[in-house]
DNA sequence: TTGACATGCAACTATTTAGTTGCCTATTAT
DNA sequence: ATAATAGGCAACTAAATAGTTGCATGTCAA
């Protein structure tokens, strides 16, 4: 989990995750593609984010293919974002409450 | 909203924010208690916090009362882990069959 | 089979981030 | 007043992370 997390903390690996999210299975090439790091930068941050298994590969030939995993996001929903969530309005209630508070000083 | 994705990036400001959900409203020497690291070293943390909007704070007296903002974690939700979330399944489905093929080479 | 292409590996540098120590300021209670 | 409490600021150290360069390996196509 916390692998996902740090993962995630990086906007050149989210950049990497919206890529392939709108083009599933691209190459390492083709990743490296208009981004502003050296092909051996991407390399590193697609390792991490394979480590957290957000992205899963595999070797056709000389070429390795990368795959989008959406299964830790949809953890970190369930088990983290979720219990934010839950209480969302109410915490934002009390929050109003507390702001309100505040003015009377 | 990189802000966001950094702060929780951090182990220790997960847990932070982990007990804020549980008891809102902690002053810092509070959220100080139990943790193997200085005071100073948790006031940086809550600072990347409330610059990342997940944590607001307000001076009562000598003390600082911090309170967790749910927002910025529903606009991670909403922005970033739903468009993942929306075709879970599918991609699963994907992913599935991409497993299978290997197994044939 | 040779050259071009796609990627991997390792060592190194630079930057960022986490955490510490020491001292200062403001508030509360006696 | 003054001592204790709660927190803030700044400089420093240490460690983690991002990124680079140079070279090696495996694969494809002519």
């Amino acid at each position: 989990m916390d692998q996902v997390f740090k993962a995630l903390g990086d906007a050149n690996r989210r950049l990497l995750l919206d890529r392939l999210h709108q083009r599933n299975g691209q190459t390492l090439g083709e990743l490296c593609q208009g981004l502003a790091m050296t092909r051996q930068a991407v390399t590193k941050h697609l390792a991490l984010l394979e480590a957290a298994l957000l992205v899963t590969s595999v070797r056709r030939g000389r070429e390795k293919l990368h795959y989008l995993n959406p299964m830790p996001i949809h953890e970190i929903y369930e088990r983290w974002i979720g219990k934010y969530e839950r209480d969302h309005v109410g915490a934002l209630g009390r929050l109003k409450t507390r702001v309100e508070e505040r003015q009377d000083d």
